[in-house]
DNA sequence: TTACTTGCAAAGTATTTGCACCGCC
DNA sequence: GGCGGTGCAAATACTTTGCAAGTAA
């Protein structure tokens, strides 16, 4: 991966990703919702994996229009079904999501001291995935990473 | 206990864990209860994760004692503690529990058509996770993978 | 006996579904 | 104007908690 040399770093919402999933949702022949557009805007937005109620919350504070629960979930469902986005279960009850931009992919620790969720990306352990997934009879179709333990502040 | 002699293939309750779980309650100082023993006993001679819905289930059927939903919730959350069970979550909304024996740490893989959960091992996985735990300011303490696909009787 | 264990039922959370109304096309 | 999209409330699914009765030590 490693970033060009004068590329600081790249703002989540300027891959594209937004438009992306727009399209193809029209393309599966969705119509076009406020609710929708809403939710995709704040995904584009994150660094990373956010909660149903995380969503739900953030779009109701960030003044816009609010969403209801039954919406964010249904909404999730579809881009997940088209995988837009990708379901992330780290442990704690409760499911998040996150934008599925081409590049970039990572994987989560989680502190389980103060429940905070950290991206990371590992080249190496990617390879040793694919190289695995040509090995067995199953068909690699998505893979998750999680690292339990302490992060820096909770280690103490 | 089963006679350790040949080691064709080891059966999971040979390696003793049960008796190690048992201990280690005794140790922190837990009484011995009916309902502990049996969820023990059920635990050592699984191959790979439980829900607590197939936990409850598999005590009632194998005619023995049956031990409320309750009380399967409650011990799993004592031998987690105590680190001789480990969680894992593959993503259907319902967490599964299985020994945690010290050698032969595993994986899993979850077929998205079928449900079907099933393990594996993978040396290399291990090692880029180990070498990458030693790189990151987090203190790695548990890692889970999971991989998502079709088992071989669902990619048709 | 004393205090931990267990079962039963009620309470909590996270997520899904039913249905009427709203809004895009 | 019709059909999908959305909100609200009720229903589910999984897990936790409260409390009284059972039981190991």
């Amino acid at each position: 991966m490693g970033p060009t040399a004068h590329h600081e770093h790249r703002h989540p919402a300027d891959d594209g990703w937004g438009e992306r999933a727009t399209e193809a949702l029209a393309g599966a022949g969705y119509r076009r919702g406020g609710a929708r557009a809403a939710l995709i805007a704040l995904l584009d937005q994150q660094r990373c994996a956010l909660s149903a109620a995380e969503i739900e919350q953030a779009l109701r504070d960030r003044g816009g229009r609010g969403v209801a629960r039954a919406s964010v979930y249904r909404i999730l469902e579809e881009l997940e079904e088209l995988r837009l986005i990708t379901r992330v279960e780290v442990g704690q009850g409760l499911a998040r999501f996150e934008a599925a931009r081409g590049e970039g992919h990572h994987h989560h620790m989680v502190c389980d001291a103060c429940g905070q969720v950290i991206p990371f990306e590992d080249p190496e352990l990617e390879r040793s995935i694919r190289r695995l997934a040509e090995r067995v009879t199953f068909e690699v179709a998505e893979h998750d990473v999680v690292l339990h333990g302490a992060c820096a502040d909770c280690r103490r």
